[in-house]
DNA sequence: GGAATGGTTCGATTAAGCTCGAACTATGAA
DNA sequence: TTCATAGTTCGAGCTTAATCGAACCATTCC
């Protein structure tokens, strides 16, 4: 009867909508205070608490103690996808569509997800790697071909730093607006970094919407192919 | 705060463990009975008749009556692809590693995912789709190669059935024991279809196990490349 | 028509767990 | 030392919902 992995013992860990909201706002990739988390939740500190030394046990978040904070994030892309495909279920299966604000046509062109750009551009970039054949799929996962590592070296990405970590370089994430791939992973999370630094896109501080400026999109475009 | 889709809605509706074991059940793509799943999920007829209602409100199963049963199955490739995910945490976070028995071993190596292959020969049929460029990632989507259909056709599929419906015909689903992509969609189940009209599998009544004949092994072998 | 089977609805019971007030520990600043 | 801030633990209160017995519809078979 038991068969496969305890779906349900983590389900229900998500289920709660003050948790949900915890590890919604943790998809910003930021690692937060619990007292921001509480505040992110609706709940008094003492109840996010309890809820937080769940989330940790259930292997869902990580801890960092830092002076007097307590710092936490997302436990590892694994969660992140996860929570992506639970969004996608209910964008999908919503029965209540919700009507889309501003805020969500901003979600669905550039969002951060967990670290790494997703949304339209996030897909769009994803294509671009493979159409020009810098991703390679090798037994499955995927690589960077010699043409691929030539472009994230040109871009300003420290390739070996990012190889010695453990963390695998290159995952694929579906994507729930777009219902695509976009790119995930060690080197998912360095391309989002590196436009930031480029003073292509900056995070909006409390959403997970990606904000690129002209310049920066019209970068991107002249990098990854324009808009269709 | 509300930003994005309504994920402690769907997710409190998998927390439940008789309602896990459901819709775990419902992953071998067969559709069941309301009474099957009772005895699935080990409740009365009763309670089950409560959770399949609530499942069925949720979007998340699909009933269709049929004389004087009722038969369910998984609402779509979306939700069996967030059950996925789901495992997928709970396989790798899961605290307590549930000791690998024999039937554990038998699903890492070939099970259907809601109607598809999944497992270690799942992801190794996908590789060699990709290996012999059939499947081409044309603008995120997964297409067909002309290469690809005149393979799909010659393996008896047909293909223009295929396509008249609305179904998208190539998805990719991140195995939960692989981490990898395996071949879902139209193409996926019927891809695995075909292999238990050729004799090369069936699947095991009460599991999700998919079992190979020696002969059908040696043939999936032949077709797709040796196991490495 | 009657009997049997599959499924649902209702009500009461029970258990789980979310929530917060209050008191407590730990770190850092004055 | 003293105070303030961040976080935790404890103990109720309270809501939610899972469960099953019993009675009730619907369909099929005899």
């Amino acid at each position: 009867m038991k068969e496969g992995p305890d779906i349900a013992r983590i389900a229900a860990l998500i289920g709660d909508p003050a948790r949900a909201n915890m590890l919604t706002a943790l998809m910003s990739g930021k690692a937060l205070t619990a007292a921001e988390l509480a505040m992110e939740a609706g709940v008094t500190p003492q109840t996010a608490s309890t809820h937080l030394a769940r989330l940790d046990e259930g292997g869902l978040i990580r801890p960092r103690k830092q002076g007097r904070h307590k710092y936490f994030s997302l436990a590892g892309d694994e969660v992140a996808h996860a929570l992506e495909a639970l969004m996608g279920v209910a964008a999908g299966a919503g029965h209540l569509r919700t009507r889309t604000g501003p805020r969500d046509r901003a979600l669905r062109k550039a969002r951060v997800c967990y670290n790494h750009l997703a949304g339209d551009m996030g897909t769009r970039m994803f294509d671009a790697f493979g159409a020009k054949a810098w991703l390679a799929r090798r037994a499955g996962a995927l690589s960077l071909s010699p043409d691929g590592e030539a472009f994230v070296r040109a871009f300003g990405i420290d390739l070996a730093a990012l190889r010695a970590r453990r963390a695998p370089l290159c995952l694929e994430c579906l994507d729930w607006s777009e219902r695509r791939s976009h790119l995930a992973g060690a080197l998912g999370r360095a391309m989002l970094g590196r436009m930031e630094d480029l003073k292509w896109a900056r995070r909006d501080g409390e959403t997970r919407v990606v904000r690129f400026t002209r310049q920066g999109e019209r970068a991107f475009d002249a990098t990854f192919g324009a808009a269709p």
